[in-house]
DNA sequence: GGCTATTACGGAAATCGTAACCATG
DNA sequence: CATGGTTACGATTTCCGTAATAGCC
């Protein structure tokens, strides 16, 4: 189970299909080929079915471990590698576009106390800043999700990091201002479960979230929506596109948001990061942290 | 960062000598060394001081990661092999032995609702019941240890494993029954940081779980004893080679338990298990969970 | 000088690419 | 029959053991 072995797995399995695998891991497929073989040989079971390609139950098994080992050994390389590098020059920070708002104002603080300080943001999806700050690319980032009032954010445990509750807001369905629900005091999910959807994984609430959070089947996607720019999103939703679910504190001119309530959840920010070595990056956090 | 690349390393580490390694590993010397300049070069800084050897600050950084990786793949590994291999057919549970005696009354209520089921019981150290139940050895495991009165246990999180409290119970310091201290209705450790004691790891409460605990110093054994025999160690207190922290609830003849009263701390039972696919493993998880 | 890590070197094994092969949709 | 995974095979590299070398108590 080498590690080179398991990441062309995962990009296979992820692929669909050994020559797009082979390709964007830079071999030719017969390697490809060659390593799925030797994993399959070494666990002694197959771990993909072919044509089409897909995960057997024992690669849907490996899966489950595989990105989080490929993760840790990632992060462990940087962490070692920090040691030797010393202190970066720049504080990097990462967050997901619906929680990076909260770095705003919070930077004011930070730039006043440590005002040598260079700062680099970077806004991208949740998996992204996760994986980011495990390897120790960013001190320090936001993620934003939905929870039930009390819970809290469910993150991906594939390496620890020390997570912080930052802010949690309502959430609302966003809809265009001349839409006919757009006059309701409040919206259960349940009654549009077969409502036009735009599903914005990282610009907004992702269908999946909400799929995971109801019962309710349905939540089909009308449009799909990658990237991180939820103006566009926004855009999308007043030009009657869809809906979108978001906290309730996003929001535009032609957009109307009616209060989610049901089920109850909410909308959280955690702040995530490793060992905050860099005093502007501790500083940083203990700002945010104490927003609560 | 090849996994063989980390085992060696950590062994080297273990070990604090090359050779030592090699021989525990089936290497030769001459391998061993080229593995560790392979990761030092690979990670582009010395990782361990020769002679004596020890791990740099970037060793020790590695070696926080090395571990729950290693482990974690060993994981992985066992998890897919289980896959293929069916469910087990014996109920394989682990101990850390002053958790051991909650199994005795659990299992007699599994034997009687799954009457074929063959037990196998290890009585291990903690760390080991911990590995063994992530690689799936054990279906099922039990460890202890102290913290707070409201904190749970505070475990390796190489893995994420399911945990759940079992039982907690008062700690007391286990004295020859003749001992000038036996009468005394309670002691504070700090009271006790000069006093003679035994440290017997994986037989009573650690040492160094009483030193992280404390603020105190001190705590110098005056003996070690390995292994996982309480009675043994019940033993020696009696016979007065030392004092010991144990939960209120092991006794013998010739040892006076006297309440530990500061720093406040209680004897805590977790269960530890992966994904109980065995209806037995459920059952048993389940009465135990009851318990609390 | 003894113990132990390092370096040099050679044989064995593994890795990956080219190319031929084969299976499925 | 065409797309795409497998197998065969060979050049290159890697890996590990033997043995000679070097460095610290």
């Amino acid at each position: 189970m080498e590690p080179h072995l398991l990441r062309t797995f995962v990009t296979v399995a992820d692929c669909g299909s050994f020559s797009a695998a082979a390709e964007q891991l830079g071999y030719t497929q017969s390697a490809v080929s060659q390593h799925i073989a030797a994993l399959e040989s070494d666990l002694g079971t197959p771990l993909l079915h072919r044509r089409p390609v897909a995960p057997t139950a024992s690669g849907e098994r490996l899966l489950e471990h595989a990105g989080p080992i490929l993760l840790r050994l990632e992060a462990a390389r940087a962490d070692v590698r920090r040691t030797v590098a010393g202190p970066p020059s720049v504080l990097a920070l990462a967050a997901a576009p619906l929680a990076a708002d909260r770095l705003a104002t919070a930077l004011v603080a930070v730039r006043r106390s440590h005002p040598g300080t260079e700062v680099s943001l970077t806004v991208c999806g949740r998996e992204q800043v996760v994986e980011a700050v495990a390897t120790g690319e960013f001190a320090l980032g936001l993620v934003d999700g939905i929870a039930a009032p009390s819970d809290p954010l469910r993150l991906s445990d594939a390496v620890r990091l020390r997570t912080s509750p930052i802010a949690h807001d309502d959430l609302v369905v966003a809809l265009p201002n001349d839409h006919p629900l757009a006059h309701r005091r409040g919206l259960s999910l349940d009654d549009l479960t077969d409502a036009r959807w735009i599903d914005a994984p990282d610009a907004a609430v992702p269908l999946a979230s909400l799929r995971a959070a109801t019962r309710a089947g349905g939540l089909r996607p009308a449009l799909t929506c990658s990237g991180t720019d939820v103006h566009t999103l926004l855009a999308l939703v007043a030009a009657g596109h869809g809906l979108a679910v978001l906290p309730q504190s996003i929001g535009a001119p032609g957009v109307t948001g009616v209060p989610l309530t049901a089920p109850r959840l909410v909308h959280r920010i955690e702040l995530l990061h490793g060992l905050l070595s860099e005093p502007a990056a501790a500083a940083l956090a203990a700002v945010l942290s104490d927003r609560e």
